[in-house]
DNA sequence: TTGAAAGCGCTAACAA
DNA sequence: TTGTTAGCGCTTTCAA
């Protein structure tokens, strides 16, 4: 399209200094002489020179890109941790490659970046574990040895539903698990346990489940074989089909049921009943990650996972129930 | 981590050849007597040697890379004609890396990409002619001058959504405009004149609104000033905002207003009532546009825009009126 | 069919 | 503070 863009020497010949000292001017002015770094800024400007950032990276051995491994970039959760991930590297003059999990293509993208942040859901442990050792990586929303990790704190979020719910009355809550041999899934299962002791609420399992609307009315269907009077949902797509498919058979839904998903996705809100749901703070999840892997690359020691923290966005899919089919009414609901 | 990767130079000792002749077998196999191709991939293979693609860039000027141009990865229509692009990439063996609009980082991205694709919203006509004019570009879902683009066939899917009201039996729709200057929304205008114009149906426009549910919101309170018996929306988050809000007023959908978006997003089928829209290829549109870039790339002639075609989605936002308090039932009404 | 040598645009010693 | 000189890992003439 252009002639041909103009290089380091081209702004060398025109500011009368050597290559080497455009270098230097660019990179660290401190070490040039004002007057000299005036006259070679000019000549940038006048020439119109940008710098080929791939001639750089030669040398240096840093590209200054970042892999965003996502298995589905069209997954609302992964969607928002990608912004919040590009963001922060866009700020830190880095730009973002954007890459499914192994694959050519991936491992074409993973040979061209300083640096990869894993999304939940993407390879497996193994893979997870090579990648690491080959570039400095960072995963969210998972764990996985001694990887550095970002991660929301599921934990404290089951406690927020279980008080929420035991303070509706429930007594016992089904927990609709998310998709086999899923990370997050063992997760929000511990976390459950522990959660249940405490507010004394009792729990059983079903799944697994994909997570997705299909799967989350799928779920309905065995729920129904053993009602509890409150559904967790191992995510928000699974909590959606579930209301739908409940809905569908004429259960209500808070009146009869209540359902709790996590994630706090777009459509959670939009959907009749609003969803009630553990909101994540994807966007910082994806900032802070980078901003840990951009530490990893400047080869600062790793620290254990950080834990954001979440918080449970009420909505009209929890609330008192009014009919007691799938189970006792809370106490107090005739005083309402 | 590793010690150090091994470059073409190792291959070629430990296969006994020159550097250049590494070089030609690995991309030109067949310029190579067939024994010494065979031992140089033995020695790629012994040495686990993977090309370093920066280093091949500099010399070819080709980087196999590919920007996807968006303001918001996060929106739903965004991320999926991402998807499609990203796959086409892939299988073309690019790697795409995102970007939105101007600033620092998306010159960064332009200074090291081969082509970029643009997807509709970000940047003005000025930057976007400037940068069709650096590299080769793309748009989708979008027209400027010259530049190729792929788009999805609006003035049908006008048309098919005027033939469903129309069958209904409306005489008058409400357009509600999306964000002002907006491409698309000039396009929608001048498709739904002439497919007014074709099926006999009034239509009055309101707007500029921004493209969020807190847009259509703010719609129905205008419409309500001059209320119709069916309302097409730009898009579905306006659509959606707007059936949450007539419902929040007590107006039926249905039953007393029809409502259509365009888009197809995942929440459109989530909602109460399901969204009538207009679905676009989405991913298809971003594979034919990274086919196209891929093609401009290698030098053939541009054409014109490709148009893709789209379909109407119907669901329960759309259907017989049951009550006339915007506008007169339908003859045939009282029959069912 | 193969090898030698000269870059691609930039950085990083090392001298001056 | 600046210039000189080698490369970074690959491709590509040009000769052999």
């Amino acid at each position: 399209m252009a002639d041909r863009a103009p290089t380091i020497y081209d702004v060398a010949r025109s500011a009368g200094v050597a290559a080497s000292t455009v270098s230097r001017a660019l990179t660290r002015p401190g070490r040039v002489a004002d007057s000299t770094v005036a006259r070679i800024r000019n000549a940038v400007d006048e020439l119109g020179f940008r710098m080929n950032p791939l001639a750089r990276a030669l040398p240096t051995g840093r590209t200054s890109m970042l892999a965003l491994i996502a298995s589905d970039v069209t997954d609302p959760v992964t969607a928002e941790v990608m912004r919040g991930a590009q963001d922060a590297a866009g700020e830190a003059g880095y730009i973002t490659v954007v890459a499914h999990g192994p694959g050519e293509a991936f491992d074409r993208a993973l040979a061209t970046v300083d640096g990869a942040l894993i999304m939940s859901g993407t390879p497996g442990d193994d893979d997870l574990l090579r990648l690491a050792a080959q570039r400095p990586a960072v995963l969210v929303d998972r764990l996985c040895a001694a990887v550095p990790a970002v991660i929301a704190d599921i934990a404290d979020g089951m406690r927020q539903v279980m008080a929420h719910l035991a303070a509706l009355g429930h007594e016992s809550v089904t927990y609709v698990g998310g998709p086999a041999g899923c990370w997050a899934d063992g997760m929000h299962r511990r976390a459950l346990r522990q959660a249940g002791c405490e507010y004394g609420v009792q729990s059983r399992r079903i799944g697994p489940f994909p997570a997705t609307t299909a799967g989350g009315m799928a779920a309905a269907g065995e729920w129904l074989h053993h009602p509890a009077t409150a559904i967790i949902a191992y995510d928000d797509l699974i909590a959606i089909g579930l209301i739908r498919a409940l809905t569908a058979r004429g259960i209500q839904v808070p009146q009869e049921v209540n359902v709790v998903g996590f994630g706090n996705v777009a459509a959670a809100e939009l959907i009749t009943p609003g969803l009630t749901t553990v909101a994540a703070p994807l966007r910082e999840m994806g900032a802070v990650g980078v901003r840990r892997l951009l530490n990893l690359i400047e080869g600062s020691p790793v620290a254990g996972p950080v834990l954001l923290p979440v918080r449970l966005v009420e909505r009209g899919s929890t609330g008192i129930r009014r009919r007691g089919r799938f189970g006792p009414l809370p106490s107090f609901a005739g005083s309402l």
